[in-house]
RNA sequence: GUCCCAGUAGCUCAGCAGGAUAGAGCAACAGUUUCCUAAACUGUAGGUCGUAGGUUCGAAUCCUAUCUGGGACGCCA
């Protein structure tokens, strides 16, 4: 059902193949107002190539244009504008729905290839922070709508468990530390810890060769060391899977720094072997000259290694382990240099599969125009931004539809979706501003408002007593003005899908979910769809279709879709 | 200093493999509920698309320069 393709066969044919297929179907646009049509040709480059006024070709090609699928051929300048034949694509479009169901819009292009997604990767001992919230919803909702287009996502959070920090930690602990307080509020007393290792070394220099002196003996295997590690770790994930369960994300692999541990002395051995590892400064890097990028550290002056180091085991294990066909890292802008090098390297060590990594960088979640930074522990916790979305969703709950079945529940859905959406629904480059006022706003292009849409769709169904069966020998009119927006958005639901997957870019899903959203609060404002009528069951079925639709693309998006709200 | 990203309505942003009068939402103002959930809908107002050049029949979209903001540039990740 791509009427694209179908025009540019009738062009094709017209102009006697004087332009490919391909070009032309590329040439077809869709008018900016609709009321121009639904599919438009410019005719400006094929005056170039038959030296005649474009709008003279275009005269000529409507009058070459015969086809069941087009009621109506309009020329507008060097425009020639087509419209749909409505009854007969609403017909299509909505039977093909029903019929599909959930996997309208399924893409095959992926064919079962395996595609890691390094995302969320919250360090140990440090709280969940709004800056993790975005790797985890971007990565997730890639994720997702990779599994539409036919691809397996794995998803991996490459937990932040080793580093100098715990050595800090540990000290920091040693010192202050109060084995009950941090039994009882983990990360925020580890938090606490952390923060002020780094207010009393400021005073206290002594106090870093103390930290670094206890990472070393967690390097070593020291047994103190590592049973504070391991408790710290146990303690933050579970804080950590809780906010996971909130959210609806699931991993298929924990393996973070430390899984790596003992497979950086393989990565040294090759670099070796390879010829790659120059001294530098008493430190090891590969050179990066000819790739024009800084040098990339592989190993500290006193034999330490870096996390370049480890991201380029982690890069080797991921390819042996999942033979991936892509390899995503959902990671932070700031760290775009960092996977630069790191491709540039695996492609020196001979890796042609290096070309198929992907960085997927996001802008940053800032605080008064600035980066939240950990140290001074100036960080907003996502545990209690949910917990106070929620809220605000009961609360209007409570206000709007008091007698609804499962609030909880229902509070939780919506109160997260809103997070979630807030997000995702601008182009991932973009700063955010952290603004609890607009992450809570529930009007307008936001979750809630898709969420809305839904349950009011499903509520039409639910009183109309629709079925499948009775809706699916519904007869459609050829005068289908106003649902015809409505289902031309319903046609535009792949579209969006391709974007999204080829741009590894959620926001095109959360913007085509909101069009499609408002066109049907639109149509629903218009248009009494349980009046009885003729159309009534072709109306429920377009509802329906909408419904089908709407969950989808939250689904895709990691939000879920309450009946009733 | 070099490199990356962003600069479109008061605010948040769409639009950017060039195309027809630059679109939404929020905020403001004026309306809509005996009628499928008003978390909705309708209308009004709001723009020299950072700036200057260039390419083109045509530029918010491509190129160059420049300004502003953010970020990154070896022993943190």
């Amino acid at each position: 059902m791509n009427f694209k393709k179908e025009l540019a066969g009738i062009l094709y044919e017209a102009l006697e193949g004087e332009i490919s297929v391909e070009q032309l179907e590329q040439a077809i646009e869709k008018p900016k107002n609709q009321s121009l049509g639904d599919l438009a040709f410019p005719c400006f480059s094929l005056a170039k190539l038959k030296r005649k006024a474009p709008n003279l070709i275009a005269e000529e090609l409507k009058e070459k244009i015969q086809s069941p699928t087009f009621e109506k051929v309009e020329v507008v300048g060097a425009y020639l504008n087509l419209f749909l034949n409505k009854k007969l694509v609403s017909e299509k479009v909505i039977s093909q729905i029903m019929t599909e169901d959930s996997h309208y819009g399924d893409q095959n292009f992926g064919v079962g290839g395996n595609v890691t997604i390094d995302m969320s990767s919250p360090n140990i001992a440090k709280p969940f922070s709004m800056g993790h919230l975005r790797s985890t919803v971007i990565g997730n909702a890639i994720a997702k709508i990779l599994e539409k287009c036919g691809y397996k996502p794995i998803r991996i959070n490459h937990l932040g468990d080793w580093g100098t920090q715990f050595g800090k930690l540990i000290a920091a602990y040693k010192h202050w530390g109060d084995e009950e307080k941090v039994k009882q509020n983990p990360i925020k007393e580890l938090l606490a810890l952390y923060v002020q290792f780094h207010a009393e070394a400021e005073m206290n220099p002594a106090l870093e060769d103390e930290g670094r002196s206890w990472f070393k003996k967690l390097e070593d295997g020291d047994e103190e060391a590592l049973s504070l590690w391991q408790w710290f770790r146990d303690e933050s994930l579970k804080e950590f899977s809780r906010i996971y369960e909130l959210m609806n994300v699931e991993f298929d692999s924990f393996a973070g720094e430390a899984f790596y541990n003992d497979k950086m002395d393989r990565v040294i051995k090759l670099l070796e072997e390879k010829n790659l590892l120059v001294e530098s400064d008493q430190a090891q890097v590969v050179e990066l000259t000819e790739e024009e990028l800084p040098p990339c550290l592989i190993k500290k002056s006193d034999g330490a290694t870096l996390y370049a180091t480890r991201d380029l085991a982690a890069a080797l294990y991921r390819k042996e382990t999942y033979d991936f066909v892509k390899s995503l890292y959902v990671v932070g802008h700031e760290q775009s240099l960092h996977f630069k090098q790191l491709i540039a390297v695996l492609r020196k060590m001979g890796y042609d599969w290096a070309d198929n990594m992907v960085h997927i960088p996001f802008g940053m979640m800032l605080k008064d125009g600035k980066k939240m930074s950990t140290r001074k522990g100036k960080v907003v916790l996502l545990e209690e931004v949910l917990n106070e979305s929620i809220e605000m969703a009961r609360s209007n709950i409570e206000e709007k539809n008091p007698n609804l079945a499962n609030k909880d529940e229902v509070a939780k859905q919506v109160g997260v979706g809103a997070v979630i959406f807030h997000d995702l629904k601008n182009n991932r480059m973009n700063d955010i501003e952290f603004s609890l006022e607009e992450m809570l706003r529930f009007e307008g292009e936001t979750g809630p408002y898709v969420q809305y849409t839904f349950a009011r769709a499903c509520s039409i169904l639910r009183k109309g007593d629709w079925t499948k069966d009775a809706s699916s020998q519904a007869s459609y009119h050829s005068t289908w003005e106003k649902e015809w927006k409505v289902v031309s958005m319903l046609m535009e639901f792949s579209n969006a899908i391709k974007r999204a997957c080829e741009n590894f870019d959620p926001s095109q899903v959360a913007k085509y979910i909101v069009d499609l959203a408002q066109s049907f609060n639109k149509y629903y404002a218009e248009v009494k769809v349980l009046e009885d009528s003729e159309e009534k069951q072709a109306r429920l079925a377009l509802v329906y279709s909408v419904t089908v639709v709407l969950k989808e693309g939250l689904r895709l998006l990691g939000i879920d879709a309450p009946e009733e709200m």
